[in-house]
Order: structure tokens, then C-alpha cells, then sequence
DNA sequence: CTGTTAGCGCTTTCAC
DNA sequence: GTGAAAGCGCTAACAG
């Protein structure tokens, strides 16, 4: 990578290097408009482009902004990456992107990989784990940003505060109210759903789905029902998928009435229709089926899920600019239940 | 961003810049074991974190590599992102993200904007245009990406190669048989379709749509049947779906057969789909209707999308190992026909 | 307004 | 094996 320098350009213009930099990369100091058009002319010639290591470590500031996601693949998380994008180029920062599949050591070591790079702000979404076998990972992890934070860095969080944490006044936290969403959809499904409930819940100890199954149950309960059965399953299509059979054989087996399943998600939702088609059961006939997120790409999915709207995009947004600049204020994010054709009563 | 330096840590161990420097960061000359120990006791008690950035210009190298999309949340795109993830993650790199929305100069930025970075390779997928508009963007693009092979940079191309690129020695594309395999469909879909066939495509220019349009064309006529009407829309959801109203209305109107329709890719093949919906048109009973990507969130949909399968993820773990190292030979990518329910005789 | 001169933090010959 | 010193390309005081 060895493009032309500054020195290069400034031998060329028959200047100093300093008089180069100052019109090439910004300064408060405006240099005379001849010479100004003299190194102009030389870095265009010499196609002189800046580099911003070089930069980056005379005036230690990167415009980098590190993004930790699950997966870039799941539209959970990409809707979030374009905010998130959007974001950080409205603000002239780059995006580095790192994927973790969510495991807390993976997560640790991208952290270690932004803060070596000397990323200014740190944005990590996805859901953290309070398992106790976690529990190691998440203390390293919170150790890391923590150190990270003192030494001058930001760190923007979706979802729930990082495990641990410290320092606490340079962690900038979006807050997702699952469990009050949760418990909203589960009020207005109680409201016109005779049957039992049943919850298609993510692995214990995965903090949204915790907060999902939490709200839900006690949006229930709030609502004078019994307790919804719950199922455990991966937090993602093919878990819901393989939970979907589980309750597709129960229902064929015994003449049991229609049930309401909430699902954790909307990914997980879609697993749960996929499964019931394959047993020949209809949805919302032998079910009614809600999920969470409002993912875009399932929108025109048949039938129309019922979920909770989140503003994805815009979280992404909210917490990057919160990461970056410290005069943000608290964001509240607004959620909403929209009920569709896959919990209409029949 | 004040982390503490190595010399801080060398001082504190009682050894050299370049011992500690040798220690800590690989080195061909190994300092013996007992002075290694110190090092690192004294790096791990002052939290040192190397300045990638210093290294970078230390030894010109940054182990960054630049991804340009159009649009990440766009799932065509997230999958590719992943295997380009997938493949820096697995040779040691770390992946900026800048996306474009498509447009040649916003894609020029970032390669300017990668380059400034010193990204040793730059990734970009998506579709190129070859409108006239966009010859002058595209002229830019190219000569700013020749720039960056010639200081060094080597760039993967996924789909079509960049229009009037020089340094081609530098550049890795896996090219996408965009119009092998829409010829394929086309010649598939003919054998058992009777009606006529119309193809929603995106705007004209548009590399991808177009090298698919022909190729469905060439296959219709290699059927002996006459060529498809062809509609132009937005490459996405919302052109396929406007297409939709205006065939559905179309067949609402006057007694018509029963047309295939062809979208350039999946989502808008979605669109068209959910335009027929809202005006009580059934797929498969009142058209046929294929997609193009096999797009993963999508394979639940129902009626199952008819659509060509692309590896996204492998095509993005493929152009970056060739964007990386130049002694990866040609990949050729291979995709295939499937027929689903969508395209189903009635 | 322009040029000189220290660094920024690290790697890497080159001596010892 | 270990250390001293010269950069990598650029910015930011500080002089002139």
C-alpha cells in the first residue's frame, strides 16, 4: 500500500510540509490561495491520497466506530447494521464490523480487535447471556470495555446493559422494552383468544428472550389467564421450527383446543407456520401465532404475523449517535403491537 | 484513545522498545523465555492493547479489507456480507463496511475512503449500471479503483466486472452466470408452462437484471417460444410489487391466459406476489410467478418461490480469499434452477 | 502566512 | 540475545 505521501506533495509544490497538510487536510490556518492551488494541483497530479493511519496517529482520533452483531445475516441484526451505518457516515466515522454469533468470548476478543484498532465508540447489539456458564465470559467481556472505556473510549449498547460494567458514565445504553412490549401483546391476546397459551421461548438465560417470556407471562396473568406452557428452543427459524413439530404432534394427538403460541421472535414464528404446514395444520385455524420484531422481509409473509414493531433501523441510529457523542440524550424507543391475520380469532 | 504504550511497558519490564516489541508482538528473533515472562507481566498489569494503528504504518499493513453494498440490509447482501466476514475473520482481517445504495459515486467515496485507510483489499458487490447517466460515475469508480491497484490495493469483484477497469491483473471477480442460469429457468419453466411469459425486471442498466432478462429471453426463444414481455420496476420489493398491480390489473380487465412471470429476483418476485394478494389474484392459479437468489428469509414464504439458488454466502467467502491472496485460481459459482410451488401447473 | 521541528506508537535494520 | 536509532506519514506547536 504505498501511495504517494504528503512529503511528496509538498517537494512537488515547492512548499513545507506543514503548509501542504494545512490546505490538503483540513486546519484553521488558511494558507494564500496561489500557493493553496500549487498543492492542490501536485496531489491531484500525483494522486496523493491522505493516510489516515498516519493521520489517526498524529492527532489520535480514528473516525472509527466498531459494530459487535450476532450475525450480519439475520435481518434482526442488519436492519440494525444500517442504522447503525447510516449513522456513523452522517457523523463521517468508517463501520468496522465484527460477528460473534453471540458468544461472549468472540464478543471479548472483537472488542480487543476495535480497541487495538483505536476505535472511538464501540456499538454492541444482540442480546447478552445471564447464564451461568457465561458468566466467566461476560465478566472478561465487561473487563474489556471497561478498560476500553477508560482509556477514552465509548461504547453504545442495544438491548441490555452489558453484564458488569463500570464505567458506567461512558456506556451509552438504548434500552428495548421487551418485557412491557411483551406484555402489551399478551393483554391484547388474551382479549380475544379463548385457549391456552404456549411460549416458543429462546435457551434460558438469553436476556431478550427472558424479558419476552417474563412480560408475556405476566401480561397473562394481568389479564386473569393461567400461566402459558413454554418451550425452549434455539432463538432463531430453525428452532422455532423444531419446536413448531413438537406442538403439532401434541395437537394431533389429543383433541385439544387452539392454542395461542407466542413465539420469541419473528424468525423463530416462521419456523414455528413452517412446521405446522408440514403437518398439514393451518395457521390461524389450528392456532393463532405471534412473534416479535417486525422484521421487514417477513412482512409479506402469509399469514400476516402478529408481532410487536421495533424501530430497528433507528435503534441502530439512536445508539451509534449516543456512542459517538456524549451530549445524547436517554432514548426511548417506542414499540407497538400489531395485531395481524395470524392471531385472528379463527 | 490514551492506552498505555509499549514504551511504558518495556520501562516498566526493564527492556528495550524493541524487546518488548518482539515479545509481544510476533517476531521472527525470540528473546529469551525469563525476559518474555517480564514483558508480559508488565503489558498484562498496564492493560497494554497494541496501536494497530502505529504497527500499520510501522510496517505497511493494516490487515483491514473494505466491503462495499449497496444496501446491508438488504438480505441478498447480509449473506454476502457474512462470508465476507467469514473469510477476514479466518484470515486475520478486519472488515470496514461502507454501502452505496448503488449509486457509482457514493461507491467511488468508499474506495477513496478504503484507500485513505490503506484497506489492503476492497470487496464490492452489487450490480453495476451501465446507463449513460452513470458512465461518467462509473468512469470515476474505475479510475479511482486503478489508483488504488496501483498503489497496491487488490480488489474482488462479485457479479460483473467493473466497467472499464485497466489494472486487471489486481482485480478478482467472480462473476455470477446471471445469464446461463435465467436461460436455464426460462428453458425449465417453458416446458411446462403454456401461457405467454412476462419478465419484471429492474431499470434498464442495471448489469444484473439485465444480464438475466437476456439470458430468460434467450431461453424462451432456444423453447421456440416468443419473447416475454418485459416490464421495468425498481430492483426491489416495492418495483416488483408496482408491476404487480399493473399486471393484476391487466388480468382483471380482459380474459387473459395465464402468464409465468419472471422477476429478477426474489424480493421483487415477493412484491409482485403481494400486489396479486391484495387484489385477490392467486399464485400459482391465476400466474406463475419464479424469483432469482433463493434468498434464505424467503424460503418459507407460500406458495414456495420458484427462483435460481446462488451460494450468496460462499460467492462473499470466495471474492474476498481472491481479494486477499493472489494465487486463488478462478472460482467458478454454481447455481441451479428450482422449481417450487410458485410455478406449480395450476 | 509559511516553514521547522518535534513527536504519535511501533517495527526493524544494524551494531554490540 | 538485546539495545539504539532511524524511520513509517502526518499533525501541531513553535518560530520566523
Amino acid at each position: 500500500m504505498a501511495a504517494s505521501t504528503l512529503a511528496e506533495v509538498a517537494k512537488l509544490a515547492g512548499v513545507s510540509l506543514a503548509t501542504a497538510s494545512r490546505v490538503l487536510n483540513g486546519s484553521a490556518r488558511k494558507p494564500g490561495e496561489g500557493i493553496a492551488e500549487r498543492v492542490r494541483a501536485a496531489a491531484e497530479s500525483l494522486g496523493y491520497v491522505a493516510n489516515a493511519q498516519a493521520q489517526a496517529l498524529a492527532k489520535s482520533s480514528t473516525g472509527l466506530i466498531g459494530l459487535i452483531v450476532h450475525d450480519i445475516a439475520d435481518p434482526y441484526f442488519s436492519a440494525i447494521a444500517q442504522g447503525v451505518q447510516a449513522a456513523a457516515r452522517q457523523e463521517h466515522r468508517m463501520v468496522l464490523l465484527a460477528t460473534t454469533d453471540g458468544t461472549p468470548a468472540a464478543e471479548k476478543e472483537a472488542v480487543v480487535a476495535f480497541a487495538a484498532r483505536r476505535a472511538e465508540s464501540i456499538v454492541i447489539a444482540g442480546s447478552r447471556s445471564t447464564r451461568a456458564e457465561d458468566a466467566g465470559a461476560n465478566a472478561e467481556l465487561a473487563a474489556e470495555l471497561d478498560r476500553y472505556c477508560r482509556n477514552g473510549g465509548r461504547v453504545g449498547v442495544l438491548g441490555q446493559p452489558v453484564i458488569g460494567a463500570a464505567e458506567t458514565d461512558r456506556y451509552y445504553t438504548v434500552a428495548v422494552p421487551n418485557e412491557e412490549l411483551a406484555r402489551e401483546l399478551a393483554l391484547e391476546l388474551a382479549a380475544d383468544h379463548e385457549g391456552p397459551f404456549v411460549i416458543v421461548g429462546g435457551p434460558e438465560g438469553l436476556a431478550t428472550s427472558d424479558e419476552r417470556i417474563k412480560g408475556f407471562q405476566r401480561g397473562l396473568s394481568d389479564a386473569g389467564r393461567p400461566t402459558a406452557e413454554l418451550l425452549r428452543a434455539p432463538f432463531n427459524r430453525n428452532g422455532g421450527f423444531d419446536a413448531g413439530v413438537g406442538i403439532s404432534r401434541k395437537l394431533a394427538t389429543a383433541e385439544q383446543p387452539r392454542p395461542c403460541i407466542f413465539a420469541g421472535n419473528d424468525v423463530m414464528a416462521i419456523g414455528v407456520a413452517a412446521a405446522f404446514r408440514e403437518h398439514g395444520l393451518k395457521i390461524p385455524r389450528d392456532a393463532a401465532l405471534a412473534g416479535f420484531d417486525d422484521i421487514e422481509w417477513l412482512r409479506d409473509f402469509r399469514p400476516a404475523l402478529s408481532t410487536v414493531s421495533l424501530p430497528l433501523e433507528e435503534l441502530g441510529r439512536l445508539v451509534t449517535l449516543g456512542a459517538i457523542s456524549d451530549d445524547v440524550g436517554p432514548a426511548t424507543v417506542e414499540g407497538s403491537v400489531a395485531l395481524r391475520r395470524s392471531t385472528s380469532s379463527s
